[in-house]
DNA sequence: CTGCTTTTTCAGAGATGTTTCAGCCGCTGG
DNA sequence: CCAGCGGCTGAAACATCTCTGAAAAAGCAG
């Protein structure tokens, strides 16, 4: 589960990482609007946390142009303007939840929690068709059997039921799974569907792994 | 869209239902916990809104026993405790967002805009005529048919899609699907628009690219 | 170290999208 | 009425992308 901080005082931003690794996230941090909206954009992250006065560009600046481009990370405000007009403006430029500083930690978790549960990620099977996969334990299965995947395959098929129906680049798909200082290419990308589908196939699924040319794949109940 | 109202100060519960129902909702509204839980349970809401302190049932067990039964439906909590220890109650019993009264109406419409943003029921399409364009997946359909898009033919689609009704020179076209430096010749775009001539016409579309001598082409909606 | 699984790499086959081109059609203007 | 231009179309050639199977490499547990 990675975060993206994006926060100018060092000082709250370093706590804050401290606090969220204790918690098992994987936590990146980065120190002006700029960087943050670049990063952010990437899709990698499962949550943004930011503040609203940031050198550069700030937080609603940040927010509006990571939901231009298209981005449903979910995103959490955090800041000293306590205002009910700030409020407004960091919610209706695509902030999830406002939380005014000062702030107290559990609190923090308890929204970080509520922004992730509603992503779906809290929940430990996710479905589709008549196909269930496992998040514990990496399986994959239908009423009449079921499968093992290995980490990287879970992965994969972990973000195509995500998008439920949706296509997904195979890029981003890339970057999701292998991270971005990889070397693997979509050729790695492509291998794990083949795999996929000849599992899925397997089990007698009625998922479908489409391939979409240029674009990346889309995830499809098959009617029988 | 459809949300349920669960409060039993009906003074304050009436003023929220006009002030919903005057934005486009759909309202409806029950006077205790009990009430609520068994309602918003039906899973038929987009969005649940719920004071803290209310007769029989809170709404923190509310919120509790809803997604015990699996509803995803979010939660929005509305309540006169504001201490933090009730905040993380609530967000911790399964509620979306906490708003502590007295709040600005202004502010509860940010956040339901927020909140069913998120439950992602905004789609990437083009719509014109009976016809939607997916922009996420390359695909053209009406409500009878679909049909799959190239990248190229999605490029000159959407572009012709975005004009609505105001025609475009061809040269235009083809800068801006094949780019400057490409050696396309106005011959392609005449290939292209053909091939989603006839694709609109194998969904049954109502849409009808018709192309104007000596400047370009314009989409039309062709009544029956 | 050994044997097993997972992940990466690679190259050829196969599928699909794109470009090209020639011929046809119809409009336009002399 | 006819020549000429712009636009359309189908077929073929071409260019790319995607898949696949096999093999190499990397991890991992015993």
């Amino acid at each position: 589960m990675k975060i993206l901080i994006i926060e100018d005082d060092k000082l709250l931003a370093e706590s804050l990482q401290t606090l969220l690794e204790l918690k098992g996230f994987e936590v990146e941090v980065v120190y002006d609007g700029e960087d943050g909206a670049e990063y952010a954009e990437t899709g990698v992250y499962d949550l943004l946390i930011m503040d609203v006065m940031m050198p550069k560009l700030g937080g609603y600046q940040v927010a509006r142009q990571v939901r231009t481009h298209r981005v449903t990370t979910p995103i959490l405000m955090l800041t000293a303007k306590g205002e009910v007009q700030d409020r407004i403006e960091g919610l209706n430029a695509g902030a999830d939840y406002y939380l005014t500083k000062p702030f107290d930690n559990m609190e923090l978790l308890a929204c970080i929690n509520a922004l992730l549960r509603r992503q779906g990620d809290q929940v430990d099977v996710l479905r589709y068709g008549n196909t269930a996969l496992d998040l514990t334990g990496y399986v994959l299965s239908t009423e009449e059997s079921s499968i093992r995947l290995s980490k990287k395959e879970f992965d994969v098929m972990r973000r195509l039921m995500q998008y439920q129906g949706r296509s997904i680049r195979k890029d981003v798909l890339l970057v999701q799974v292998w991270g971005y200082e990889s070397n693997a290419t979509e050729n790695n990308v492509e291998a794990y569907v083949g795999f996929l589908r000849k599992k899925l196939k397997s089990i007698g699924s009625d998922l479908r792994i489409e391939s979409i040319r240029l674009l990346g794949y889309h995830l499809e109940v098959v009617k029988p």
